[in-house]
DNA sequence: TGAGCAAAAGAAACCGTTTTCTAACTCTGT
DNA sequence: ACAGAGTTAGAAAACGGTTTCTTTTGCTCA
C-alpha cells in the first residue's frame, strides 16, 4: 500500500535560507537599500535598483514574514475555529472566509475543535500568540453562564492586544463587549418551516433535534412552538424529539417515535443531516415522502437538492455568513467608519419535493 | 436586514500588548528570567518563578509568536493549498491535514486558488515568506510541461529554504526533486467500477467526464480504457463524453448523449458530482437507475449514499490522504528515519444499489 | 573564616526586517 | 568657486523574544 522512493538525506538539498543582508552584500548596498526597493517607497536610482533586484533574482530571496511582521509591516491573518470543517455548512462559512479575506491580501488560518471547548480555548490563546487581526468563532454552543464568562474573557483579551473576536452563527454576549456577531434569523427559518407545513394542513408535527442549552438548537425549537402557537395548535412534549445534529441521531428518535405510535403527518428536522436520518427511518417503516409524511430539514447543504424526493429545507446564506464575519472585522481594522459589529442574515424556507398536504384520512 | 449595535469607538479598549519586558519590570526580575520560567528549560527558584507567573496573570501577557519564530522557538505552520473548501473532498483532505497537524501541535494555513494557476504561485510565494514547514498542494491539475516546470521550481525553492513541496491527490514529479507525493490509486479505482459494470454484463458503458491533460481525468479514462480492454470490449470514442467535475457538465454531457442516441446501459462518471447530473439527465429522459440504465460514481463523498438509488461508487481515503500528507512531511521534519517521500493509498469500489444487470433485450 | 563551587539571576548579542536620522553626494544659481 | 537645496545612500535603533556568557549569591567544607 505504501512505497518507498529513493533514500535521500533527509534534510535534502537545503542551504541557508538567504536573508537581506546576503542580498545586501550581493548587491553591494546596504540592507536598507534593499528594504527600500523592494518596498518601493522611497527614491533608489534606477541603476542601483537594478542591481538590488539581480541580487534577489539570483539568491532567490524572500522576505521573512515573522520578521516583517515584527517589525510592523507583514500580511495579517484571521484566525477561524470551527469543530469540523468536512460539515458542509461549516466549509461554505470558512469559504466564505477564505474568499473575503483572500481578496483582501489577508491570510486564513483554520483550526478544529471536534466540540472540544478545552480545545477551543486553547486555540484562542494560540491565536492571540499568532496575532491574529481576528478570531471568528462558528457554530452553535452550549448556552451557559460559563460558556458566556469564558468568551466574555476571550473578547476583553483579544481586544487588549488589538485582535477581535467574531462570533458566527452564535448568539451575541453583552452588549458591551467587544466582540462582533454575524448571525442569522435561526428562530426565523424554524418558524417559516413549521408554518409551511401548518398551512399546508399539518397538525402533528415531529420536532427532530431538541437540544437542551445548545443554541442552534434551541433557537430552531423556539421557531417551531412560536408557528404552533400562532396557528393555535397545542405543542405536545411527545412530539418533540432529542437528537444531537447528525444523521444517526435523526434515525433513532424518529425511530423511536414511530415504534411508541405518536401520531404525526410530518416531521420537521433541526438539521439536514437529522433530517436524512428521519428519511430512513420513514422509509424503513414502510411510510412514503411526502405521500404519508412530510419532512423538512434546516441548512440547505448542497446534496438535499439531490435526495427523491428533494428536500424542503431552510436555506442559511452560510458562505454569505462567512464573508460579512471577515467583511465587517476587516472594515474596522481599516478604520472604515460605521462598521457594525452586529449583523443578523436572514433565512428563507426552500419549498421542494419533500412536503405535501397530510394524507386524507387523519391517522389515530 | 443588517442592524448596527451602538457606536463605539474603533479601537475598542485596546491598550498596548503586553511585552516580555513589561513582565519583567512588572515582576522585578530580568527578561532572561521571565523566558526561563515560560520556556521551563532552566532553573528557578520557587520564589522568582511564582513573582513571574503571577506578573503573567497580571498582564494577561502571551508571547509574541512572531518574535518567537525569528528567535527560532515558536509553532510551526502547515500550508494548504486548495481549489475550494467546499468540495467535499477536499474539506476531507484538509481535515485530515489539520487533524494530524494539531495532533502533533502544528497551526494550518489554508488557502483557495479557485483553480487560477497564477494564484496559485503566488500562494506558495507567499507561504516561502511565512516559513512554513510544508506547502500542501491539493488536487488534480492540468498536467503540463508547463506544469511539470513549475512545480520543479517550487519544490526546489521551498527545500532551499528548508521547506517542503507535498502533493496530495496530484501525479508525482520527477525522481530527483525534492517533494513528498501522496497519491490514490486512481487508476485502479476507475478499472475496478468499469469491470464492475462488465461483470454485470454492461457493454455499452458511458464514461462521462473526459478532460484532456487533467491528471484525475486522464486517470481515471485510462482505468475505465484498461478494463474494457482486459474484457475485450472496443472503446467506442462516442461513449468517451467530455465534462470537468461538476453536476452541471454531467447533466448536458448525458443529455447530449441520450440526443445522440448514443447505445449505452449503463454511465460510469469520473465523479460523484458529475453522477448527480447525469442521474438527472437520465431520469429526464425517463431511464430509470438501476433497472435501465446503470450509474456508478467516483469520491464516495458522504451523500452519495443517501440517493435514491444509494450510489455505486469509487471510495477514496480523502481523509486519510490528508492525514498522511501531514505525518509524512512532520516525520521528516522530525528526523524520523525512513520517511517515505511517496505513498499510494488504495481505493475500492462500493457496490450500493445504483448498478444492476443490463436490462435483457439490448436496445438498439 | 575564607577558599571553592554550584546555583540562580542578569547583560547583551542575536534572529531579519523597517525606518528614522544622519551623511554624502550632485546640482543650481550667483 | 561655493553656499544651499535636493537627492540617494548608509548607520543604527527599534520590534519582542531566546540564549550564551558573565556575574552575583549562597553554600559546603577544610
Amino acid at each position: 500500500m505504501a512505497t518507498t522512493g529513493p533514500q535521500k538525506p533527509v534534510s535534502g538539498t537545503q542551504g541557508r535560507r538567504s536573508t537581506i543582508r546576503d542580498v545586501a552584500r550581493q548587491a553591494g548596498v546596504s540592507v536598507a537599500t534593499v528594504s527600500r526597493v523592494l518596498a518601493d517607497n522611497y527614491p533608489v536610482t534606477h541603476a542601483t535598483r537594478a542591481k538590488v533586484l539581480r541580487a534577489v533574482r539570483q539568491l532567490d530571496y524572500v522576505a521573512n514574514a515573522h520578521a516583517k511582521a515584527l517589525a510592523g509591516t507583514g500580511v495579517e491573518t484571521l484566525a477561524l475555529v470551527l469543530d469540523d470543517i468536512t460539515w458542509s455548512a461549516f466549509a461554505q462559512i470558512g469559504a466564505g472566509v477564505e474568499q473575503e479575506a483572500a481578496r483582501r491580501g489577508r491570510l486564513c488560518l483554520v483550526c478544529t475543535t471536534q466540540g472540544d471547548r478545552q480545545r477551543e480555548l486553547a486555540v484562542v490563546n494560540l491565536m492571540r500568540e499568532q496575532h491574529a487581526a481576528a478570531v471568528i468563532l462558528v457554530g452553535g454552543i452550549q448556552y451557559t453562564a460559563e460558556y458566556r464568562e469564558r468568551m466574555s474573557q476571550f473578547a476583553r483579551s483579544l481586544d487588549s492586544v488589538g485582535s477581535r473576536l467574531v462570533l458566527c452563527g452564535r448568539p451575541p454576549l453583552g452588549e458591551d463587549l467587544p466582540a462582533t456577531v454575524v448571525e442569522y434569523d435561526n428562530e426565523g427559518g424554524a418558524y417559516g418551516a413549521t408554518a409551511h407545513l401548518l398551512s399546508l394542513g399539518h397538525r402533528g408535527i415531529l420536532f427532530v433535534g431538541v437540544q437542551e442549552g445548545q443554541s442552534t438548537a434551541d433557537g430552531r425549537l423556539v421557531g417551531y412552538r412560536r408557528a404552533l402557537a400562532d396557528y393555535q395548535v397545542p405543542a405536545v412534549p411527545a412530539l418533540e424529539r432529542e437528537a444531537v445534529f447528525q444523521r444517526d441521531a435523526g434515525l433513532r428518535a424518529v425511530r423511536e417515535a414511530l415504534r411508541e405510535r405518536v401520531a404525526f403527518t410530518a416531521v420537521f428536522a433541526a438539521t439536514d443531516m437529522v433530517a436524512l436520518g428521519a428519511l430512513e427511518a420513514l422509509r424503513e417503516a414502510g411510510r412514503r415522502v411526502p405521500e404519508d409524511v412530510s419532512l423538512v430539514g434546516y441548512d440547505d447543504i448542497p446534496m438535499v437538492s439531490e435526495l427523491t424526493p428533494r428536500l424542503t429545507t431552510v436555506h442559511v446564506p452560510y458562505q454569505e455568513l462567512g464573508r460579512t464575519a471577515a467583511r465587517l472585522v476587516l472594515d474596522r481594522r481599516e478604520g472604515i467608519g460605521g462598521a457594525e459589529d452586529r449583523v443578523r442574515l436572514s433565512t428563507h424556507v426552500v419549498v421542494r419535493g419533500s412536503t405535501a398536504p397530510p394524507p386524507a384520512p387523519v391517522p389515530a
